[in-house]
DNA sequence: CGGCGAGTTGAGAGCAATCAAACCTAGTGG
DNA sequence: CCACTAGGTTTGATTGCTCTCAACTCGCCG
């Protein structure tokens, strides 16, 4: 089920994760190489790491999406986030502790692992590696308050006008889209998971949206029609993806 | 508004942060130290850290409620996390970046203000503070996916019970409680905008869990009258909160 | 006494869930 | 080449949990 392999094609990975934008060409080298010691490929629908688990390693995402779900004793299930590549799945480098939730593939999914040790090290030899993890697990937080938000106060369709908003800006970040339009592996049951609603009534509310003329998914391809209306509606605020790489400097509210 | 002052009564703070459990006597007066340094009072419903701003400081929670919340643009608000004596709100003490939320006391609050620089040089001078910080850190996150899974799958009176459930223990950890009964200052309105629900609607899910036998809640007094039956129907996991000191060591899963 | 915050109650409406079945497409195997 | 299957999507009918709006109670305080 598991395949390792090393990419020799795949060089400069670190290039596609904005936050590791200003590192010299000398680190980026050291931390691909780091990356590239350990690749696997998961096939779609896998368990990467198991709730009750206590990994070794972190996981970097190089291609596919993951994501991270909990579930309850009888069974409900919820996804908590999404994983893409360039993600790092659970920077929890230093403390050691029994994973409360559980991480798979949705996709096939090429994942570097990193030993926890090691990339500790990396993070105190290179200064602006651990700032990179620190800020990539700040939005992974900053993240899941939004999904908090998003499922405590949006309705139906704002919920997942903002799930479309979100991993739209995430992906063309990471230079994943093409034009207003990305690739979207989520099933309708995916999105319902996510986003506390039943299958059916996701069905119903892309359907709307469709008709809106905001989005068009279709063969896992969605394409955005009209962004800056799509964010209106969905009340997107994309100041918490912490995207704008200056932001240090200036700051838009 | 702010009054500025400092408690010789308070001496061994750190003694009620089970995180700090393992320091040395000698560490635990150094950061007692730290702590005392800035100590506010601040009134109940008063704002402690706005959406937009850029703290130099993180805060220790000494006594009483306080809030993170996040408001949308219509003022829709999510209530995201409760913090009580003991509590860290906001431990990114490496990276600074605009708060994408607020923080705001719920009763009057007694808290400690630290300077990041000041944290960070104790969490490097003394390893097991810098540890105690990130898994302070991690419980908050933990307990961040658990509100997500609460509000996404679990029905009112689940979510309500959740809730009970998760202070209760977090301020028995802290030695807040009496028995099985524990001062809970939050409004019916504050544990609607928690778990998502409308006042009316916890109001009368409290009046059933009431007549159920579960609890009893009047005068900012929450009892528990049967813990486990409530923890059973709030599908209530308590290994998030990872409570447990030694669970280094061992794990019931 | 008046006003305010918090809690309670009632009636009605609506968003989303549930249950069930049909459809569609791609992949499989005979 | 075509039934057959499975996963995903779509549709319909119905139910119900939760919201909305509104009014009323109670205790407290200036």
């Amino acid at each position: 089920m598991t395949a390792y392999c090393s990419f020799g094609n795949r060089s400069h990975l670190s290039l596609h994760l904005p936050a590791f934008a200003n590192l010299t060409e000398a680190d980026r080298e050291i931390l691909d190489t780091v990356l590239n010691r350990r690749v696997r490929v998961l096939p779609p629908r896998h368990d990467i790491i198991r709730e009750g688990d206590r990994p070794g390693h972190v996981c970097f995402i190089l291609d596919g999406w993951a994501q991270r779900y909990k579930q309850l004793a009888d069974g409900r299930r919820q996804i908590l986030s999404f994983f893409v590549a360039g993600d790092l799945c659970d920077a929890n480098v230093f403390i050691p502790c029994a994973m409360d939730h559980s991480l798979s593939t949705i996709t096939q999914v090429q994942l570097a692992e990193v030993a926890k040790p090691d990339l500790r090290e990396l993070a105190e030899a290179i200064p602006r590696v651990g700032e990179a993890l620190r800020r990539t697990e700040q939005v992974a937080i900053a993240i899941q308050r939004e999904w908090t938000t998003s499922i405590g106060q949006r309705t139906a369709y704002e919920r997942i006008a903002h799930l479309f908003c979100e991993m739209f800006m995430r992906l063309r970040d990471g230079g994943a889209t093409q034009g207003d339009t990305c690739d979207f592996p989520l099933t309708q049951s995916d999105i319902a998971d996510a986003t506390g609603l039943t299958q059916v009534h996701v069905n119903r509310t892309i359907q709307e949206m469709r008709r809106d003329g905001l989005i068009e998914l279709r063969n896992r391809q969605l394409t955005m029609h009209d962004l800056d209306r799509l964010m209106a509606v969905a009340l997107f605020n994309p100041h918490y993806l912490h995207l704008d790489p200056a932001e240090s400097q200036h700051q838009p509210v």
